[in-house]
DNA sequence: CCGCTTGTCATAGCGATGCTAGATATGCGA
DNA sequence: TCGCATATCTAGCATCGCTATGACAAGCGG
């Protein structure tokens, strides 16, 4: 029985190798140079190896993606609680974001561009995933007034996800980018009760 | 000359037909169908001529953004001029890019997500692209008070692409769409002066 | 220690991709 | 009608993700 024991400590060494090497070559070079060939020859074993471990190169890239929203997790939990005050903790959390994004642009895109075969909604979200969108929930809870916490949660999220990639693809000018932060944290931090009256916007 | 003119006309309209043919192939199958080959076969010619017309592939992709670009532009001003007041054009206009991108997920592909090559914010910048930013701004510029119009058109740019391709990823539920772009429209046109006073966040 | 079974691995190959060089056909001016 | 320039196609290159097949080594019973 130690045998296969052994057996299969070694393949999940080899398969964490895998996810670490796919990584490293995709924060280089970009995930257009993570082709299987190169991925086999970086770990030093052939293709089909790779085909032992996981379904296809996207499972690859799901795997590194999951191990993104880990460490992702971990560095918006690290601002979140540094902080001393809610409003403090939801723009360190901001901040954490964009500079987890800015830091490992190839993680995140393999994490919210490609693979999309990561169950994200659904009763079998992985962990990390919800623990994830969870330090938003804890972060922006604060200031939910009688709004609905999550769904202030995903507004946030996808709003800082939507700045960030336009940034980094040069859609927005980089320039602005600390602006644009602090205009976003002050929007949601601002008190609830919609807009202003409708008088002020001269309506009919 | 008459036959020059001639052919320069007949170029001008196969360039075209690549660019919708492209597009419409997109839209249908998806962007990964859209290979060189299957382009040439649809337009009845062979894969080089698609060279004598785009440096290449992405090439082609930037083009359909760039129409798409227009399109997005069209829509926007018609469903912000269409309104009445400028909380109702703002809401208006952010259903409106909101829905051009769940009625064209591929031409909305093609204009964010691939096709980096187009110049953004610089001087050489499409005017299409600067035309569809405009929008946002004069939708926007209503409930800039002291802050910066063009920043803040940036965040509702930024704001509703990031929950759109969330959203459209299956990222976020798709069920609280409606009341996301509702809460993102109530925040946008919240009046300006940063969040709640400090005291209220029981910070020290 | 030997012979067999098991399972792990690499070689080689398939169909398809984006792109291009060389050959061929077309249509113009004279 | 001829000669040339242009336009177009055929065929091919390197590379991609992925897999069928067979060689090889490890571990078992005796």
């Amino acid at each position: 029985m130690s045998t296969q024991e052994r057996r299969e400590r070694e393949r999940a060494r080899r398969r964490r190798l895998i996810v670490t090497v796919a990584r490293e070559l995709a924060e280089t070079e970009g995930w257009e140079a993570v082709t299987t060939r190169r991925l086999a020859e970086r770990i030093e074993y052939s293709q089909p190896v790779l085909y032992s471990h996981f379904a296809g190169k996207d499972a690859i890239v799901a795997a590194v993606a999951l191990e993104g929203f880990a460490e992702l997790t971990a560095e918006l939990g690290k601002a979140r609680l540094r902080a001393e005050d809610p409003r403090e903790a939801l723009s360190a959390l901001i901040h954490a974001y964009a500079d987890f994004a800015r830091l490992n642009p190839s993680l995140y895109d393999a994490m919210l561009t490609l693979a999309v075969d990561l169950p994200f909604g659904r009763p079998d979200t992985p962990a990390p995933l919800q623990a994830a969108f969870a330090e938003f929930r804890e972060a922006i809870a604060a200031f939910a007034d009688d709004r609905d916490t999550g769904v202030l949660a995903e507004i946030a999220w996808g709003s800082v996800h939507g700045l960030v990639t336009l940034t980094r693809s040069g859609r927005l000018p980089a320039a602005h980018h600390e602006r644009r932060l602090a205009m976003l944290i002050d929007q949601l931090t601002a008190p609830a009760g919609g807009g202003r009256p409708a008088s002020a916007a001269g309506g009919g």
